[in-house]
DNA sequence: TTTTTTTGTTACCGCTTTGTAACCAACCTG
DNA sequence: CAGGTTGGTTACAAAGCGGTAACAAAAAAA
């Protein structure tokens, strides 16, 4: 697995990183909250060992950040041992939190404990297909019958990867919410808007698949896979 | 959420369940590792919080046994604070260790993390059924013999829950308001109306389940369940 | 730095849902 | 028997919801 390690303090991120090699983990080290931004988007680690106090962007904005668009499993690794400090970076989504000094050995078995948690289902599939409708996840790219339709914005290609990922699925607007906003948070209003764009986009190009309004509750992608029998 | 604790302290089996119920989640306890078998067998919680130091069957073991089948959520909560306790847990299933004394919000905290990357929802029923009836709780859509009828509305769908959940019992009024409305509170005209609407909805075209008054008292959702002996 | 694109916010509109009041028949009580 | 209560039905106003559009602010691209 590869390993994003984000710490100012080199001597430690070496021991990190160190405890992490023995333990058969690929590691990459950022040294500040921006540097770590950075490499995760271009690196894309399996898991993070974050800091609290980095220069530039503390670690729990680069925590928050991260989550707005990815379950990446971060472990937060700080001094900082009050309660307040955990629960707010458990809040703003770290998996685990480990105080300074740790010992190795823990870190690195509870690392295993949140990675045999997140299973491999973190990472973004490729490329996602719903009847003849393709999403190509990264570049936000839109595929019909072969086709290329066009390009989703990135709010519209998280809505669509999520109703993908649920197809024939009723997805209440609060879990379309956070799965969309994360934690930065959204609201209906927000979600109605960002659907009726994507079903501009989409409009009526499919044949088979659909963008179906569950009233008061919320919406789902429907794909007639299975013709009637006859 | 349904939480199973485990701990053969009465007094603080106490305060983690007061703790869990006033973050909103259910709490069933056991005080030995047998019991927490037969609970988490019989209960289906949703996670479990667990002592190491058990009567008859210690809390790794516990553990053990629960993971050869189940990946329900585990965190540990244990006085014993030596990296060989907690490598151990986490290698034999754990998902989080805590050592006691703990805090209660960390510990909410934690459940929270933990829950969050198990991604278990909230559960409601999916589906109820009353003789020929379903109920798709989720999209309020109504199935008759197999034949989607239609859908309902929010209020609708609420008070057939409720009337399916207690199916062939008689629900006074007031339990019905409460349900249906909860603290925004509604009334007895309210409720007739929306009786009424709901009769509307089904009418008769079920042939074996049937709304039916109690006067002075409240409704009931009756099913033939069992046809005439030939 | 400027331009373009994306996103958030607000408004409008039509349709649906819900609350409220009224009417009527049936039943019960004094 | 008259009056009051209850349950079913109807009608309409108020509230809410979902789709669509416009514009300002923020972000991204050139």
């Amino acid at each position: 697995m590869k390993a994003l390690v984000v710490d100012d303090d080199l001597a430690l991120a070496d021991v990190v990183s160190f405890t992490l090699r023995r333990a058969g983990h690929e590691v990459i080290v950022a040294n500040d909250g921006a540097m770590a931004l950075e490499r995760w988007k271009l690196e894309a680690p399996d898991f993070i060992i974050l800091d609290l106090n980095l220069p530039k962007l503390n670690g729990l904005e680069v925590c928050q950040r991260i989550r707005v668009t990815s379950k990446t499993p971060i472990l937060i690794l700080s001094v900082r041992d009050e309660d307040d400090d955990v629960v707010a970076a458990l809040h703003y989504g770290a998996d685990d939190y480990m105080v300074k000094p740790f010992s190795p050995r823990q870190l690195v078995a509870r690392v295993e404990a949140v990675l045999r948690r997140a299973g491999v289902e973190h990472r973004s599939p490729e490329q996602l297909t719903a009847g003849d409708l393709t999403l190509d996840c990264l570049r936000g790219e839109i595929i019909i019958g072969g086709e290329p339709l066009g390009r989703l914005t990135h709010l519209e290609n998280q809505l669509l990867q999520t109703l993908m990922l649920n197809q024939n699925q009723t997805l209440p607007a609060s879990t379309l919410i956070d799965h969309v906003w994360g934690p930065a948070g959204g609201d209906k209003a927000m979600l109605k808007q960002l659907m009726y764009r994507l079903r501009t986009k989409i409009g009526a190009a499919s044949k088979n698949t659909r963008l179906e309004t569950v009233p008061g509750v919320g919406y789902s992608l429907v794909t007639e896979r299975k013709p009637p029998k006859r």
